[in-house]
This record gives structure tokens, sequence and C-alpha cells, in this order.
DNA sequence: TCTAATAATTAGTTTTGCTAACTATACCCT
DNA sequence: AGGGTATAGTTAGCAAAACTAATTATTAGA
């Protein structure tokens, strides 16, 4: 392991947070619709797998069975997401996006990306690509990550 | 505002959540002393302004006081920090690290470190250089930020 | 000096996430 | 085919954490 590795790794362990933590203080200040942000997690991964079943979306999420059982209810009371009982096997419920849903991760998404647009907007051109280019790097290591999802650990 | 702005503002918004969920829940899997992630960044941030006072940390951390107050009960009674009456306004509450709040926050950051490390290490050293780069520009945009932190819109 | 503002705490409630227990369905294996 | 085990989801009950409202102590200002 190079020292290298060491250095990036201390780089993101300090600016990776700070990033976030402006991000969600800004879903909090806008949040329209009312919806946390594991909430808005949920819309975002169902509008990727478009009818994933509630153990899917809770392994993915990091929450019990339980809780996001109780929390996909309330997603449902807003309307943003649907419950049907999957076709083949009838214990699951697959899980959709209305388009209400839709619509209201939409918006945050929108809000957030015009928040980090109005701070990335001092930077050239040139740093913008170069941001992008590491990101992207970045992307793959932590996409998905080792799929240890550790129920068990909590 | 250019196009580039937009995408790059779109690839932060998608990487660094990504990136974010992985060293929270690799915080959690080794939480030796048993920390929440909000308690390790008060330490963090105690660390960074020796002598704070509880607004302050409140502020920063997006807690009320109420909230604040008591996980600084929890942090004071495992000796972590320490409440000192400040000298010049009796209302006010200063927060110190100990040395085993120094110690706590040092060895969470080393293991969050290694793991990053870890997922590092298939990287060359061109693209990690790179990524030092394209974070040391994100930094400063979001370092304090606009100190607009909002404990009304809660 | 008396009133208003500020810092922190306490009290009580709400939210959220957990474990345990339960129901229903599917899988397996003899 | 039938019975035991495993899996998916929900319900129930509880614990942790964060909020609002109210309280206390201190400072600042009219």
């Amino acid at each position: 392991m190079s020292s290298s590795t060491n250095s990036c790794a201390h780089e993101v362990l300090e600016v990776v947070p700070l990033i976030m933590r402006a991000m969600v203080s800004e879903i909090r200040r806008h949040r329209g619709p009312d919806l946390s942000v594991p909430q808005l997690r949920t819309l975002a991964f169902l509008n990727l797998h478009e009818g994933a079943c509630l153990s899917e979306v809770a392994e993915h999420i990091g929450l019990t069975l339980p809780s996001m059982s109780k929390m996909v209810d309330g997603l449902v009371a807003r309307t943003f997401v649907l419950r049907h009982p999957d076709t083949n096997d009838r214990r699951r419920v697959t899980l959709a996006l209305t388009e209400g849903g839709r619509g209201a991760l939409q918006a945050a998404r929108e809000t957030t990306q015009a928040f980090l647009a109005g701070r990335l907007a001092a930077l050239p051109e040139s740093q913008l690509a170069a941001i992008v280019k590491a990101l992207g790097v970045l992307r793959p290591l932590f996409d998905g990550g080792h799929e240890s999802n550790d129920q068990a650990s909590r």
C-alpha cells in the first residue's frame, strides 16, 4: 500500500463528509414534501430498480425488514409508492414509484443539484472536468461495495 | 452556468452519497467504543475547535441545543469530553476533549481511513493524485459553506 | 434597575429503528 | 404427496435519539 493511497484516503475521509453535510442540510432546508434522507434514498433506489421487493430495498438502504416495511407504509400513505403482490412468489411484495413519487424524487434531486451547481459555478472548465473524472474513478469502488451489508452486526 | 457545471454537480450528487454510505456502514461495523456517527462528528469538531461552547457545536452538527446537551451528557459520562463553565460569560459551557476522547476519535479515523485505503489500493498513482487534487478543489467550496446553518427550518 | 435576550438544562413527546413473535407462502426431501 | 424447514412480510413492543416547550441562570440594554 503506497503512501499516496493513504493520503488519498485521508483526503476522502475529510472532504466527502464535508460535501455530504452541505447536501443534507440543503435537502432539509427545502423539504417541500417533507421527505427524510432515507426516504429519498428509498425512492431513488426504486427509481433505478423498478419492481424491487421489500427485502432488496431494505438490504440496500441498510434497514431491517420491519423498519423498511414501516417506512414504506409512510411512502404508500403519501402515495409515493405502490405495493403489489408478486405474481410468481406470493410471499413477496414488489414496490413501484407512482408518478408523485417520481416527481418528489426529481424535485429533491433538482434542488440539491442546483445547490451543488451554485457552489461549483466558480470553477473553470478544466477543474470541473478533473472532478468529474476523479469521481468517475471513485464511483465503481464504492458502488455496490462488497454487498456485505450487515443486518447482523447491528 | 455552464453545462459542465451541471454535469459535475450531477456526478457529485451521485458519487458522494455512495462513498459516504460506505464509510458510515464501515464505522458502524467497527464501533469499538460504541460511538455513533454524530458523536464522532462532535468529537472531530471539538478537536478542531478546542473550547467551543455548546451552542457552537450544536449549530455545526445540526442538532438542537437540548439534543446536543444530552449527547454531551453521554460523552462526558464516558469521559471523552469535559464541560467547563466559561469564565467570561457564566451562561456558557465550553467543551474540551479529554485524552480518551482524542484517542477514540483517532481510532475511529484510523479504521475508516484504512477501509478507504483498502478500496483505493487498486488505483495507480496517477489516479490517486488526480483524486487528491480534485478533492482539494472541492474542499474549500464546502468547508464552512455559507455558515447558514438552520436551526429554524426544522 | 427592570426588561428583554441568550445559554443551557429539564421534561415530555414524537420519530425511528430494533428484536421477537406471528402469518403466509415456497422449497425440499424422503 | 406430506411434513418440516426456510423465506418474505407484517405486527407488537421497546429503546434510542431528536424535537418542542418550559425552566433556570446570566448578561445586555433601555
